[in-house]
DNA sequence: ACATCTCTTTGACTTATGTCAAAGCACTTT
DNA sequence: AAAGTGCTTTGACATAAGTCAAAGAGATGT
């Protein structure tokens, strides 16, 4: 239990509420752990609490009637996940699953409800939450619908430069994984890539990547500059 | 006064309150009125607030480099927008333009941040606002990502039918904003339905459309069949 | 080192959807 | 009614991206 109050304290979801508020958290949460693969929920599920990582890596992902699979979100150390369909009543609206060995914890809706209504501070967290990922959300319609796939994978892989130490980066996903997240096929990925590489914008050897011509990836991926 | 307090009454977010919080929103709440196709925001406009709509409709879109829209969102009577931008600091992440002739009302953010720290029921129907909202953009990335323009209009169409009474339906956008709507263009749209109707599955004149073959709309829609 | 997987790349091909251009329609304005 | 304006439809065409199949590369375990 007081272990649980340490890790609930580097959650951002639960930033800055008091020493209480976490022992009521704590008091409520328990603990998963889940190896690699673990289906944690399914679409429709009904959606019993939320979970939060501590540790490991969580896939948020639609599935297709034939199969192709569209990442909605990675949740790493921190993140929490499956908070809306407590507050809608309405089952997990994607599939959720470990992509590496994972410790999670989880909340019951029953109970988590009563705290949120007790703490406008944790309210006003889960609205700063909720709010972001809308956000993000709206990005990504707009690149699905808007940008062609070359487009999406330069913004990612500008992205990815931002957190990265300078010079060579190195992708912490799977390619076939992040064709998924860019909403697009490990086979194209891997022709665009190439071309890309052709074309001196990148010098790309595995997963590791390095950016030889940032403005050419900035005209890619703001400009919808063809490839 | 009175009478936006009257306003407030029929609207989700505020559902529930009391009389003296309906007077506490009423007190900072401005009027604004909007002709057709006037500009409410602009992507990364600073979030000084949020809006609802008391009467007309508002659309909130993404545009690409080279002019394509994605809409989405159609706002009507009662419904809210540009909330998030007042809980993450950020700009706005889209346009909202009227679609046609509407009345607003606007909510400083200052003003709504205080009212809302008192109010934790208003903060849960904030939440319970969002979380809707993130699961309806998680339907259209699948939709976009996982579906062809023929399966997310039956979609749209069997969604459509649901609303409205038995056997003829009425669009209630032009198709061109349907299109954008569907995250695609008219031309596309047009031919889609035209080949819809030459397979008995609608009948569409114009605006007005019916459902003959429900079953086989489902089957495109839900199961990926080609038409 | 070898065999076995899984992931990635490449090539040839298909297809859904976008582009461009023109014609058709429907509505308003005069 | 005529003329203008903005949607919608249709046709011919271009192309980005998916499918299928096979080969290559990298890991992992025996």
């Amino acid at each position: 239990m007081v272990d649980v109050v340490k890790q609930l304290a580097g959650i951002p979801l639960f930033a800055g509420l008091s020493k209480s508020q976490y022992e009521a958290l704590a008091r409520i949460a328990l603990r998963r752990s889940c190896r690699k693969g673990e289906l944690i929920f399914s679409e429709g599920d009904a959606g019993t609490g939320f979970f939060v990582v501590l540790t490991g890596r969580v896939k948020i992902f639609k599935v297709s009637a034939d199969g192709k699979e569209q990442i909605l979100h990675l949740f790493g150390p921190g993140e929490s996940f499956g908070e809306v369909s407590v507050f809608t009543g309405q089952g997990f609206p994607a599939d959720a699953v470990t992509a590496v060995q994972s410790a999670l914890l989880f909340f019951p809706r029953q109970a988590f409800g009563a705290l949120i209504q007790q703490n406008p501070a944790l309210a006003l967290n889960m609205i700063a939450q909720l709010s972001r990922r809308l956000m993000q959300f709206a990005g990504l319609i707009e690149d699905l619908s808007l940008k062609e796939v070359p487009g999406r994978l330069a913004k990612y892989l500008l992205f990815l430069s931002e957190t990265s130490a300078a010079g060579v980066m190195t992708l912490d996903v799977s390619k076939g994984q992040l064709a998924s997240l860019l909403g697009t096929i490990p086979e194209t990925l891997s022709r665009i890539l190439a071309k890309m590489n052709r074309q001196e914008l990148i010098r790309s050897r595995g997963a590791q990547i390095r950016i030889l011509d940032r403005r050419g990836l900035e005209e890619i991926a703001l400009e919808g500059k063809k490839l």
